[in-house]
DNA sequence: GTAGGGTTAG
């Protein structure tokens, strides 16, 4: 193998070290190693100092391996992770263990000097194994780093478009008191573009000036852009004319096309037309991506002889279409030629001497699947698959078909194409996830597009503010409170409840939810306690902060929101089982009313005054205080929390009579627990209603004929009315109690507009509750509401007999 | 190691 009197070179001790690696012999190895070859001086290559390194691994003599990797602190040679690994392709293919190892010794003794580092760093990058670099930057995150080394971490992590992870450098950057370069701020401004950050992009080019940095006209470019994107075509201009001034600076065909493309952007075409003329006259002559630019925003803005003028000019300086012009132009083009396969449009492209990249490709899908052809589609994805083209599909390509299987309502095709995107290594954003979440809705599929909210959110993709409202609209829509929840939870959870428009945030609170689930916001989420009391506050009209005189009242009603809950199921129950309450499925619903019922009297018993003497007062005080709450809640706030919608709907009168039911057993309850305070609770709800019907007289008074309220005011009434009948038949009111109720009620509703709401108030007393209770004597009270009704009638009134419902009656017992 | 143009929901 050797030759006398030949004196080796490094490649030839390369060659020897990776063949005796190849063949386990390590003692050959470091016999030359530390034999003749340091003997002589000879300086260690890459190449030799990988097998070295993976000799003493081999071996186990972690100890020299660590030596050697820092001896290379000092030196030429950079320890590189790519590197090794490129060596051990050739020398050990089949040991796995040995990169890993080898790997941390590189970066806990190596990544100390900044060269090493940022040598490392570069060579994974242009491996594009950002995810890599990611993991070995969080090793490294608690310490200070070299601006060179953020430089080269942000621009890698911009290019391989994880702009989240730079923007989270550049904040570790920020804190660690390391002040930006010009590159370091070139490169963040991309980020801030893409975020349409302008306040960060300012700030970052203070930072970068204060720190005596002159900054060139690229930064002033891409400043430009920032504030086009951000829509603040005034300050853009301003950038525009410091530029012009500037002595140091000259105007260029960047800054130029920059400018154009702002205005297109923000479809100022008359404007971007103005300085495209100028430049036609100027020295700056117009160029591709000028032409192209402008093209865009004509075949935008719908202006097709303005389009054809750009390509007129564009021949006349003797420049022909490029690949980003036809794709440009492609959807005008297939739209107007209305091709009638995917064969067909490619040969469009062709056959004018095109040559589609992977964008003409998606956007050539596109159109199919905007035509909602996605046999076509299919194809087109086939044709740039296979040779001569062999692209690999990108996540728009994915994405393009997701949206169209989720128009076309094809789940299993939408799920195969999402597999195969992650097996492809295309991680799915949040455009994929949306259709796949539109996919699932679309097939009535509630719990799986909550699962791929999850999914989304585990890697760290989030919604956007469209897809939170597609998915709470649908809960909406189904009635789904459950899956609802789960939504709210999450948007809770990633922190986008606070951060939603506060449009969207009260959406969510006054439509989505009800009562009951803003009751438990106030005790759940910290941050939206404000917003929740708020919109009950505005809404339901009640105090919800508990001070030393409120705290039985707001404990009242949770209760009582708990109950209405409560009440609702039961009247759905009571449709299928029995009228009698202490069997089948309703005795347990009963237990949990009577829990309730106890907490109600708990509240106001447990109180003590400390006069003994005066204690007296204040339970009658309380007793008073909680049947306000009562007919309050049971009047105003339910009746707000039955929509119109649900009040047309045939099952919502029942419900609102099992409340009323409801809050009469609660009243009769409470009527039994407090036998010395005798007929406390009928004076009170009798007081509370005389009450209530001259603020309603106030209010008719008060109000506008032709806005007619009436629609929510007569819920209003008819659940005073509902609470009135329950409570005769239970008893807590007695006969001349309504009759006084009846006779104000035909005062305040004597007018013409009002006699059908009088009407039928009047009928839904009597069929509802006044006679349906065999042995109850009302024969004063019932000739009086006849002859009322009778009244209206002969004014020409005759509305349908409703169908009765005995059911009540029993319920209140 | 720095700047400009083409593809995706609502």
């Amino acid at each position: 193998m050797r030759k006398l009197d030949h004196q080796w070179s490094i490649l030839e001790y390369n060659d020897y070290f990776m063949v005796k690696l190849y063949q386990s012999k390590y003692n050959d190895i470091l016999n030359m190693y530390k034999g003749e070859f340091q003997q002589k001086g000879i300086p260690l290559s890459v190449g030799s100092f990988n097998v070295i390194l993976a000799t003493y691994i081999m071996v186990g003599d972690t100890q020299s391996a660590a030596e050697l990797v820092k001896k290379m602190v000092r030196g030429d040679v950079v320890p590189s992770i790519r590197d090794f690994e490129r060596t051990m392709r050739r020398c050990m293919p089949h040991n796995a263990t040995i990169v890993e190892t080898a790997k941390a010794l590189i970066s806990d003794h190596g990544f100390t000097t900044t060269r090493i580092l940022d040598t490392n760093l570069i060579h994974l990058f242009g491996e594009k194994r950002a995810e890599d670099v990611r993991r070995l930057y969080l090793a490294q995150k608690s310490r200070k780093l070299d601006l060179s080394t953020y430089g080269i971490l942000l621009r890698g992590f911009v290019d391989s478009r994880q702009i989240k992870v730079a923007q989270s450098i550049y904040e570790d950057m920020v804190n660690a008191g390391v002040k930006p370069s010009t590159f370091v701020c070139s490169t963040m401004l991309t980020v801030f573009t893409h975020r349409r950050d302008v306040a960060s992009a300012e700030k970052i080019i203070q930072e970068t000036l204060k720190n005596g940095h002159e900054l060139d006209i690229t930064i002033y470019t891409q400043l430009i852009k920032v504030y086009f994107k951000a829509r603040q075509t005034a300050k853009a201009f301003h950038v525009f004319n410091e530029i012009q001034k500037s002595p140091s600076m000259k105007l260029n065909d960047v800054v130029l096309n920059t400018m154009i493309d702002g205005l297109v952007i923000n479809r100022e075409m008359e404007a971007a037309k103005l300085l495209y003329d100028q430049m036609l006259k100027s020295s700056i002559q117009p160029d591709m991506v000028t032409f192209n630019t402008l093209l865009k925003g004509f075949i935008k803005a719908n202006d097709h002889a303005s389009a054809a003028a750009v390509m007129t000019d564009m021949q006349k300086l003797q420049l022909n279409p490029d690949t980003i012009t036809f794709t440009t132009m492609i959807e005008a083009v297939l739209s107007s030629k209305q091709p009638s396969s995917a064969q067909e449009s490619l040969q469009m492209l062709t056959t004018a001497g095109m040559r589609p990249n992977i964008y003409t490709f998606n956007a050539m899908l596109n159109w199919w699947v905007k035509a909602q052809n996605m046999r076509e589609a299919e194809r087109t994805l086939d044709i740039l698959k296979s040779p001569p083209y062999n692209f690999h599909p990108t996540v728009h390509t994915y994405t393009n078909m997701l949206q169209g299987y989720a128009e076309t309502m094809d789940l299993p095709k939408a799920m195969q194409t999402f597999q195969t995107m992650l097996r492809s290594d295309q991680k799915p954003d949040r455009a994929a996830f949306h259709f796949m979440i539109v996919s699932f809705l679309r097939a009535s599929r509630l719990q799986d597009a909550m699962v791929c909210v999850k999914r989304m959110r585990a890697m760290d993709v989030n919604p956007t503010k469209d897809t939170w409202m597609l998915l709470l609209d649908e809960c909406h829509l189904r009635r789904d409170w459950v899956v609802g929840a789960e939504v709210v939870q999450e948007l809770d959870a990633s922190g986008a409840l606070m951060a939603l428009p506060n449009e969207l945030l009260l959406y969510v609170l006054r439509r989505y939810l009800d009562l009951g689930d803003l009751w438990q916001l106030l005790q759940v989420s910290r941050d939206i306690r404000f917003f929740a009391m708020d919109t009950i506050h505005t809404r339901w009209k009640f105090e919800v902060t508990p001070s030393a005189e409120t705290t039985m009242k707001v404990q009242c009603r949770a209760a009582l929101i708990a109950l209405e809950s409560l009440s609702c199921q039961l009247s759905l129950q009571t449709r299928v089982y029995t009228l009698q309450y202490p069997h089948g499925p309703e005795t347990d619903l009963m237990q949990r009313e009577e829990r309730l019922h106890q907490r109600i009297i708990r509240g106001i018993s447990s109180y003590k005054h400390k006069y003994v003497l005066i204690e007296d007062i204040d339970i009658r005080n309380r007793i008073r205080s909680a049947v306000d709450v009562i007919f309050h809640h049971a009047v105003f706030v339910a009746a707000l929390s039955r929509s119109p919608v649900r009040l047309a709907c045939t099952h919502a009168s029942s419900n609102n009579r099992a409340l009323a039911a409801m809050i009469v057993r609660l009243l009769t309850r409470l009527d039994a627990a407090f036998p010395s305070y005798c007929r406390e609770i009928t004076y009170t709800l009798a007081d509370n209603i005389k009450a209530f019907l001259e603020y309603t007289g106030y209010k008719l008074l008060a109000m506008n004929q032709q806005h007619d309220p009436l629609v929510l005011y007569n819920m209003v009434i008819s659940a005073c009315f509902d609470l009135m009948g329950a409570a005769f038949i239970g008893k807590i009111l007695s006969e001349s109690h309504v009759e006084c109720a009846v006779q104000r009620t035909c005062e305040l509703l004597s007018d013409d507009h009002l006699r059908s709401v009088k009407r039928a108030l009047l009928v839904d007393l009597l069929e509802g509750w006044l006679t349906i209770k065999r042995g109850l004597v009302a024969g004063e009270l019932c000739r009086l509401v006849r002859l009322e009704i009778d009244k209206c009638d002969r004014h020409g009134y005759a509305a349908p007999r409703r169908q009765l419902t005995r059911h009540y009656a029993a319920l209140i017992e």
